[in-house]
RNA sequence: GGGCCAUUAGCUCAGUUGGUUAGAGCAUCCGCCUUUUAAGCGGAGUGUCGAAGGUUCGAAUCCUUCAUGGCCCA
């Protein structure tokens, strides 16, 4: 049985003692009004934090929706108040559960004049459990008459403005536990998050992929180029890095005989923050056994647009600002052939270091003096092509120099069968034919050591025991990477990454902190 | 890494050309109010103006450095 506040005596303030709780010198120090409150409350032998439950009978959004059902019913209802209006000896809260907000009627003569006394202690924040009947008032407004309420936690602290919420972005992230209460639309957005994941992991298990998981802490960080976040390991004294991609290990099942795979795992780039990165972010990546990249530009297109469907109701929304379509098949655009069309040069034109600068300085696109002859050009294809590729659109057919894990195109030998999928500009997949051929592999590993000698730190160091598993024989196989964050940016029309990561990576306030009074 | 901008009450924000005691709404505190809902009515302003220096008779305001964040570029 809960216990419901309750007093044996009568609590009736004394004129002169009113505001007695308050310590007058801080009478204007919110969380000092607050732990007086609390103290008064223990002082009558109520302490809000010895509840270790309550059980609620329904939530807030089933008695909106079925109110004839619920009218005139006993409920037991429990949330967070976050208004309160108070009408002499009757009072109305806002209580807001998962489902949203249900409000409650106090009054003096049904809860009893104890009980109702304690209500003087109550504030905005605080978590109660309530008991009583459903009914609607003058107004229409469907809420619960309270028979019995009982404190199920204090709040310590002020909320934010009621009608601004929380807006300073700072604070919103490192206080996100605020901003979550405050503002709806961002429990909104990780909602739709959380129902991504969910609706990804059942298109993936209709297909016969299965979920694995691979190490995090690993002695070589390989798969893509990036620097790596180092740690290290006491017991065996050494040093090892975060992932920075999921692909060499998934690839190592492939060949283990799991021929369809997939893992959503955060990775770990130690680089720079913008809008579109944070050093940890998730990413999907999936490798089918007997399909190439043409295999993964259906998967991905029938992914996509399943899940868009699920979230959006439609295949077209709105993206700041911008119309778009997921209605399949996408556009294809030929890399190479695309950059021709917009500068005249063709990429097998450029073989050289100065050239690519060359080209870069003519075109008026800003590139590092230290960059190699195929970061210059990525960089160039980054600033003159993808920029218009804002309807979902396939960009493939990369050069293979830049592409040292893919399957070279028969047909054109320095191309890779390879594709990156742009939506409003940004990529947002990469899947090729995963190269299998380990002597190709080890060749292009090799050429790659090179760049790392001259002190690209981005390149991973060879991965011998990667190559060991090539040489067992890998299927022909298809692979696909998806940035969820980026994907949960389109499905919410975030322009940040930031919002839509929880607890976005932070410079501490104060050294070792991460919270400042 | 570079440029621009921001930082004032618990929250959201004003604050003029450097001028007396730094303001508003919400929240808070006091009083009234038993179907309100941005409840209402009456009263109270709670502050190390991000930090530290400097200029000045006088600094929230001007200068320098630093801190944190945002946007843009790299």
């Amino acid at each position: 049985m809960p216990q419901w506040v309750k007093f044996g005596c009568r609590l009736r303030r004394s004129r002169e003692n009113r505001g007695g709780y308050i310590l007058s010198e801080d009478s204007f120090d919110p969380r000092a009004v607050r732990l007086s409150k609390l103290e008064a409350l223990r002082a009558r032998g109520v302490n809000p934090y010895e509840p270790t439950n309550f059980k609620a009978t329904v939530l807030s959004g089933e008695v909106h929706d079925h109110f004839a059902e619920w009218d005139g019913k006993l409920v037991r209802m429990a949330g967070r108040v976050m208004a309160i209006r108070t009408h002499g000896r009757a009072m109305f809260l806002d209580l807001v559960d998962q489902q949203g907000k249900i409000q409650c009627h106090l009054r003096e003569d049904v809860v009893g004049e104890a009980a109702f006394e304690l209500t003087e202690f109550m504030d905005l924040g605080d978590i109660l459990g309530v008991e009583g009947t459903v009914f609607k008032t003058r107004r229409g407004e469907i809420t619960v008459e309270v028979r019995h309420y009982q404190f199920l936690s204090k709040s310590l602290q002020d909320l934010p403005d009621k009608r601004h919420g929380l807006t300073n972005v700072d604070l919103r992230y490192r206080q996100r536990y605020v901003d979550l209460l405050v503002n709806p639309e961002v429990r909104e957005v990780f909602s739709i998050r959380t129902r991504t994941l969910t609706f990804i992991r059942r298109f993936l298990a209709e297909r016969d992929f299965v979920e694995m998981e691979t190490p995090v802490l690993l002695p070589i960080a390989g798969g893509t180029e990036a620097r790596p976040f180092v740690t290290h390991h006491n017991a065996l004294d050494m040093t090892l890095y975060l992932r920075i991609a999921l692909e060499l290990h998934l690839k190592r099942l492939i060949v283990g005989g799991f021929d369809r795979v997939y893992e959503i795992g955060r990775v770990f780039r130690n680089e720079g923050i913008s809008t579109r990165h944070n050093p940890e972010f998730t990413m999907l990546e999936l490798y089918q056994a007997y399909t190439d990249y043409q295999g993964m530009m259906e998967l991905v297109e029938s992914l996509l647009s399943y899940l868009v469907h699920q979230i959006k109701g439609s295949l077209q929304f709105e993206y700041q600002g911008q119309r778009l379509d997921f209605t399949p098949p996408f556009d294809r655009v030929d890399m190479v052939e695309r950059l021709f069309e917009k500068t005249g040069v063709r990429w097998e034109s450029i073989v050289s270091t100065q050239d690519a600068h060359r080209l870069a300085r003519d075109l008026g696109v800003a590139v590092d003096s230290r960059f190699d002859r195929t970061q210059v050009m990525d960089k160039i294809t980054g600033q003159v092509v993808e920029p218009d590729l804002v309807q979902p659109t396939f960009l493939w057919h990369h050069p293979v120099d830049i592409s040292p894990l893919a399957k070279r195109d028969p047909k054109a030998l320095n191309l890779a069968e390879r594709f990156e999928l742009f939506v409003a500009g940004h990529e947002l997949a990469n899947a090729f034919s995963e190269l299998n051929d380990p002597l190709d592999q080890r060749e292009r590993f090799l050429r790659q050591q090179e760049q790392r000698r001259q002190g690209n730190e981005e390149v991973p160091p060879l991965d011998e025991d990667f190559l060991n598993a090539l040489e067992h024989g890998m299927p022909p196989t298809g692979g696909l990477g998806v940035g969820i964050d980026r994907l949960v940016m389109l499905l919410t029309n975030s322009s940040s990454i930031r919002d839509v990561i929880l607890f976005p990576t932070m410079r501490p306030l104060t050294p070792g902190s991460t919270f400042e009074s």
